[in-house]
DNA sequence: GTTGATTATTTTGTCCGACAATCGTATGGT
DNA sequence: ACCATACGATTGTCGGACAAAATAATCAAC
């Protein structure tokens, strides 16, 4: 999220510093970040401060600390007086939250190509590659989501703009609870999979248009299929 | 930006209490966002906790955790074990954000076509000609940037989406700046004027694409006039 | 038995003081 | 003028403290 790391890599890499200091606070923030994104920490979850605590092994102030940027960044919300719980996106909100991922991705996808080289989009193909070879192995849904990931990692870093994919990345991680829940519908795997393909094509032929025509079918299809697969279920429970 | 209000509007509207509890941190913390906003604390400028601790009058408990909300909204940056300061996009950084604003308000502007009614229109062309107003008479560019920051409290009102409202607000943010330093180029806020009017026609026609295109236009000049003015500034300098 | 009021417990919000680690700078020696 | 050291300022983190508010539990009354 804010990640800001340059690295010349000339000719005295190697004796880089690993980390300039690393606040403490900064550990638990990825932490719980990664917490809350690998559903660990499912949404609505209450995250008591005497309680994190003492498994982490911080004080109540870095706690304290790290919540409110967890709040900013919209993976929690505090209740005033009540406390902080993991954000569990309404159905609404998570549809307007694919709209700005297909507003924003589809601006990623023409910044890549513009300024991607070819070995950019060949990494990209091989992050879909991955994907096809983890949908045909079983249905490991978390592995699915991680490796779709993976393609936006390289989407963004060809796109080479922090800011994209700050803003991008903040999105992406409040709906990523219907992410997963899209990807679990039978079916949804292998038409993605066709849908990312497609796109890959679009964006080695440069054809901006006809990658940003993909790009935003390819998450209006996400979207539905992700909002119908919740209705059926808070109709089931 | 963290807003999120939802009332069914049922049949006990006006009973609903006001404000449950307003913790002191909210005050802090919308009191610093504002002085960044109107530059009264200026970009670059350091943030000393113990300096804000005495001027605002709270313990550097509840500026901490402040100063955390603002790191993560992107208002200010912190650099570990040196503190915070108001943040000052780079000349890079602030042409992507005008590219992520582009994409955003073009999704805003086509979600208020679709939604809004026609009291909603003319709210919008009013602002305009508040707008207009403030720039016929003096070169006040804070207030002309005010004018301007209504119109699009209008539009996102329009379009209801509170998440987009959260996220195009932090981006709007981020490039206050140089939104204020486009709008003082001479000859600037009449062509702004023009080119608003331009798109509330288009609105009023519910022309969607014409829209989007001219919303892409303004803020495509914008972005160009903006940087223009930061280079020649930095030359003099 | 359900409702209502009172009390206890929990949890947040805020403050204070403390101390090590680190950064910037002034100091002083050469 | 240059380098090393010492100093001061500032952040990072901890611990404890207490009021206010919310929640849960207990008991009284109808």
């Amino acid at each position: 999220m804010a990640s800001t790391e340059k690295e010349p890599a000339g000719a005295l890499s190697g004796i880089r510093v690993g980390r300039v200091a690393a606040p403490l606070r900064e550990q638990v923030l990825d932490g719980l970040r990664r917490a809350i994104l690998d559903f660990d920490l499912k949404p609505g979850a209450r995250l008591v401060e005497r309680e994190l605590m003492e498994q982490i092994g911080v004080s109540r102030t870095t706690i304290r600390e790290v919540l409110r940027e967890l709040a900013a960044e919209g993976l929690v919300v505090v209740i005033p007086q009540k406390g902080a719980v993991v954000h569990a996106p309404s159905p609404v909100e998570a549809q307007d939250l694919y709209a700005v991922r297909a507003a924003l991705e589809s601006l990623a996808v023409r910044r890549f190509i513009e300024r991607a080289s070819a070995a950019d989009v060949d990494a990209l193909r091989a992050t879909v590659d991955e994907m096809e070879a983890v949908a045909l192995g079983e249905g490991d849904i978390p592995a699915l989501l991680r490796a779709k990931d993976r393609f936006y990692d390289v989407l963004l870093e060809g796109a080479a703009s922090p800011t994209i994919q700050d803003i991008l990345g903040g999105v992406q991680a409040r709906v990523r609870l219907l992410r997963a829940t899209s990807l679990s519908q039978p079916g949804r795997p292998v038409r993605v999979i066709s849908e990312m393909r497609a796109l890959v094509a679009a964006i080695a032929a440069r054809d901006a248009g006809e990658a940003t025509r993909l790009c935003v079918a390819h998450l209006d299809n996400a979207s539905s299929t992700g909002l119908k697969a919740l209705a059926a279920d808070s109709a089931a429970s």
